[in-house]
DNA sequence: ACCTGAACACCGTTCAAGT
DNA sequence: ACCTGAACACCGTTCAAGT
């Protein structure tokens, strides 16, 4: 009887292993994720993951790569309702939606951005660069003419991505005085800097 | 004899196991912290910590404290230099002795923002604040009539430490792919950000 | 008050062994 | 090929005990 119960049995036991990661790091945080719980979890022995994995970072990579597929979909169902606008408003959502995953999944974003020595894993790093392309590609299809005022559609997506990811890690560490957010919500702080960014702040 | 090889008996073990960890932090990266070796490290048994913190958390945010006060001691350094300068100059070099510090301290930044709920050390949150406050004071000061695009101080300052954060974070973690530095070094990479936010990436 | 040694439950990893 | 059980060195934490 090949039911779910015991697929894993059958070759499934790696995509297994991730998924339970991936509840896991929600319920328990990446503090409390270990080979022995994850192992449980599907109902196999201890050393079993041993099998598919070589060590306990090579399972952290599995994981954070598929956090990276989850935030390019979060990213790509964000696009679905600005297609046709301008281009703030297209690089506003793209980082808005980065926000709202990695306060979604903050563990998981740990992971992601964890100490895993990129240059081991490079399917992770592919993933990872998959991410930022998605955020030039948004950048390019926005531009008509001269409106990123002559720099390189990279260096956009760059201080995009650096933007969108520094603002949910002070968040997430909860390291930004209240006084500084002056009454605007967590969700909406994203579009203030965005805005700055596309003005200037010098004017 | 009051020698410096017991003088952690006389009181001074709370600072001894910070000094400690701080090192080790340097040499074995954070997840080879452990409590255990910091007692071995400052010759004590491995349940004298105890005595002077709750538990393992209670270290690691003790650490983290003396992480933001080294990260304003850089930032403070950084601006001597630059005491007269226009405010861009005086903004990025801040913005550059963040990442600077990131990059030579990148396991002691991980504790700093890591998975301590801050609102349980309030000693921490102060500490990360005054850092904050740094970065404001900074803005505040080098704006003279309106510089600042009618935007706040605090935001503009955030706006600063989202992208230096983000920027060290992504560095770290070996994120951004090599074609988009496009020959910019590291250490310059932030320099060109923070004079896309100043001029405005739309014009 | 400050520190120690023994003990407990947990962990990552290895290895010999089973099917 | 895939999984298991026993074993090892390590860890955080607790507790009774020593000075």
């Amino acid at each position: 009887m090949s039911t779910s119960d015991d697929s894993y049995h059958h070759g499934d036991l790696k995509n297994a292993l991730i998924a339970a990661g991936v509840k896991l790091l929600a319920t328990e945080g990446a503090e409390g994720l270990s080979l022995r719980k994850l192992a449980r979890e599907v109902g196999v022995s201890h050393n079993a993951p041993y099998m598919h994995f070589a060590d306990k970072e090579a399972v952290l990579a599995a994981i954070a790569e598929q956090g990276f597929r989850l935030l390019g979909d979060a990213i790509a169902a964000g696009q679905e309702s600005v297609r046709e606008a301008p281009i703030e408003k297209r690089i506003a959502r793209a980082a808005r939606s980065y926000v709202t995953f990695a306060l979604a999944h903050p563990s998981h974003l740990s992971v992601m951005f964890g100490n895993l020595p990129s240059s081991n894993y490079p399917e992770l790093a592919r993933a990872a660069h998959a991410t930022f392309e998605m955020l030039i590609e948004i950048v390019r299809a926005g531009k008509r003419g001269d409106e990123l005022g002559g720099y390189e559609a990279e260096h956009v997506a760059l201080l995009i991505w650096t933007n969108a990811h520094g603002l949910s890690s002070l968040l997430i560490a909860q390291k930004i005085p209240s006084y500084a957010l002056m009454s605007i919500a967590e969700e909406d702080l994203i579009d203030h800097l965005v805005h700055m960014i596309c003005q200037g702040v010098l004017k």
